[in-house]
DNA sequence: TTTCTAAATTGGTTGGACCATTGTGCCAAT
DNA sequence: ATTGGCACAATGGTCCAACCAATTTAGAAA
């Protein structure tokens, strides 16, 4: 079961050792999300360091979404593991405030319109086909609705970053996404949010169709924008309605 | 020196609710990023747990960058601390070979341009002096040994971030910038890396203190826009040198 | 006052023990 | 033969008491 693969460690940092010699034990042995990885005790004796130590370092990766630790069963795989892995461990104060959401959208801000440019400028015409069957659905689901359908819209964005060429891109903005929309049913108490955004998804689109880098940071621009609007508008309905019933407090 | 604040845990899963204890203890006792914490061996006495369950505690922390703890010194905040903290930690598969590091750099594109509006539109007067102190010492480090001064770098561009108002630019490109920096000694064999980005600093600084966020925002463009000149360059040499050395292969 | 050195402090590691939860397999009852 | 329950083994969680290694501090020496 246990391959020769896991060598005691030597160099500084126990913890760190005991983690790099991990992830070469985890890709060796070609384990997925959901295997079981060998027992502490076991990790321990093979890497001759004491049973503490690699509870330290198996509890970094916890932290970091990586292992799931179930009392009486095991530690198992939770995510890929590779080398050369970049950890970005995000903390925001309290995701539902209007200034968490609002620092979300100046991270969206930054990087929709930068990956915007590169699509436009990197874009396949069979990409171009994709991203305007996904626009399509969008505008459908809009008009059946009556709304913004928050599936759909997601969708055409990703295909827009998915376009850009740079993967980091889709796993950071996903990240500010799911914050943002974790707290949104209505967020702030705005109904229809991100109405005002419907028109600029065609724009968007048109600027990258004609693989214009330039117009399509402006436009992912104007969207963004409009978000923020919906935002500062649900503050402003918020701090009235706190103001209204000051009274109970 | 340590408050009442700390009282013992009772519920389940000690470690978060030493967390959670930790986070009370913070906040009543006003401490703020770079102080230092009470020592393992107090906490573990007033929390009425083992070391070994504060050590499993604070090694989460720092694995979020919350804390970071010096041998011999103590453990001292890193970030502000509050209830209801969201984390959202994201685990990103990177390479060493120029296009991974041609990505980190499209990310740094967006924000740093953002960043740097964000400044100059928020920075307060002893926040500027604050920036232009650290722009000093990266010049005098830059004299002095005739080439980019990582550290003093790094500074000067944090102090841009923190002044941004918005804590993510800080956690999102120092995540980039250290893969960045994870293989660059001389990062693809280009000696005197970052030379050409040395008087955009002072320009940068400049728009800032001027208030300017359209002037800011184009200096960190033209900033990063050499970093990507001397990546491209030295992407061009190892590919020279490798057609050179084929015959080895 | 400055500089060096020894001791105290603090995080890092170890080994061993025990607890709480889970999984497994045997055995008995049906 | 099937099912149900129970005892036992395996595994992660916690605790303790040391000792190690890096740092800081205080005091001695110059």
């Amino acid at each position: 079961m246990i391959s020769q693969i896991l060598s005691p460690v030597h160099t500084s940092s126990r913890d760190d050792a005991v983690l790099q010699a991990l992830v070469g034990f985890v890709t060796d042995e070609g384990l997925v999300p959901g295997d079981r990885l060998p027992t502490e005790r076991v990790l321990a004796e093979r890497l001759k360091v004491s049973r503490t130590t690699v509870r330290e370092a198996l509890t970094r990766w916890q932290e970091l979404g990586l292992v799931e630790r179930r009392q009486g069963s095991g530690t198992y795989l939770k995510a890929a593991v590779t080398r050369n892995m970049l950890h970005m461990p995000l903390t925001l104060a309290s995701g539902n405030d209007f200034n968490s959401l609002m620092h979300t959208l100046e991270i969206r801000r930054g990087l929709e319109a930068e990956a915007a440019a590169l699509s436009a400028a990197r874009v396949s015409d069979a990409d171009i086909a994709m991203i305007e069957q996904k626009l399509i659905r969008m505008e459908e689901a809009f008009h059946e609705r009556h709304g913004m359908s928050a599936d759909e819209d997601w969708d055409f964005h990703l295909a827009v970053f998915r376009t850009s060429g740079n993967p980091l891109f889709e796993q950071i903005i996903a990240a500010m996404y799911e914050m943002f929309h974790r707290f949104w049913e209505h967020p702030l108490g705005v109904r229809d949010f991100g109405h005002a955004s419907f028109p600029y998804h065609r724009t968007l689109f048109n600027a990258i169709a004609a693989r214009d880098p330039i117009a399509a940071r402006a436009e992912a621009l104007k969207l963004i924008a409009t978000v923020e609007d919906d935002l500062k508008r649900g503050a402003a309905n918020l701090k009235k309605q706190t103001q209204k019933n000051r009274v109970h407090i």
